[in-house]
DNA sequence: TTTAATTCGGATATTTTTATCCTTTTTATT
DNA sequence: AATAAAAAGGATAAAAATATCCGAATTAAA
């Protein structure tokens, strides 16, 4: 459904909101440990979470990746699925059709139409916050 | 949300349904110029499909791919995508975890489970004969 | 039985995604 | 000002997905 970029940028952000709970910064390595992912990879995607003001970045030393405290109830799942897939998800035509639309519609455009919806409505619903609260609390898990 | 070579399964086998309803057997070089797809990966993805018996197909002259019209009602998008893409759709880890469960969920595991079955429902429900008639109806569209 | 038409299957090429490595830039501390 | 720690960014590598090519096997018809 997503790319491994997209489940490593969500995972990535979810840590690094519970340990902005906390003040601390993190790297990319105790952030790779964390979500049993690619280190350098990892640092790739969180560079770009940066670029598109997800999460922010302190460079040097004492420096790390962090997330404002008021800004994690703000952001939702769709943002950081936005910032490393696109939109390609919500807007992309199902079976690939260039110019699909509810007067040329693909095969599938309704089908997919509502599942689709589905989706985007549940990213723009879901906070950062809830997810990050989830783990803390050992409801959800980061890795295994 | 599919990969390309799903994509193009669905709608060859579509096409060949709607051939098939006229008795005629279709080759690859015709199919992938009505879906607008590469001839060779089409022929490939064909032998795929042939495979997992979703469509069949016949060797030497006066060949070509058919689909028995009695199957035409029963067979499901499901198959299709099944066929090609397997099962990870529906039974992966949206975010990647290997042991993935409702006693050790990932972050965001009941919040896909609503969007999985809507898919999987969807998938299981639609039927080649449906998405055939839609077509020669003129209702939906193979390419562009 | 030969021929032509066709799918099948293996080998290979290209592109995209995933992943790694190394140098440069930035920054807090000493 | 010097130093050490850290992110940023560019170059490269590996793996997977997409795509192409060609010879072998099969089949209907002449």
């Amino acid at each position: 459904m997503f790319s491994k970029a997209c489940e490593y940028g969500i995972k990535a952000t979810i840590f690094i909101a519970i340990k902005s709970y906390e003040g601390v910064r993190v790297s990319p390595k105790e952030i790779a440990k964390e979500i049993d992912s690619p280190e350098a990879f990892t640092a790739k995607i969180l560079q770009a979470l940066v670029r598109h003001d997800v999460i922010s970045s302190l460079k040097g030393a004492y420096g790390g990746f962090e997330i404002a405290k008021d800004r994690i109830p703000l952001v939702k799942l769709a943002d950081i699925v936005n910032a490393i897939d696109g939109d390609a998800i919500y807007n992309g035509c199902g079976l690939g059709l260039h110019k699909c639309s509810e007067t040329h519609p693909c095969p599938v455009h309704d089908k997919f139409k509502a599942i689709r919806e589905g989706l985007k409505d549940m990213l723009e619903r879901t906070s950062l916050e809830e997810l990050a609260l989830d783990i803390k609390s050992g409801a959800s898990f980061l890795k295994v």
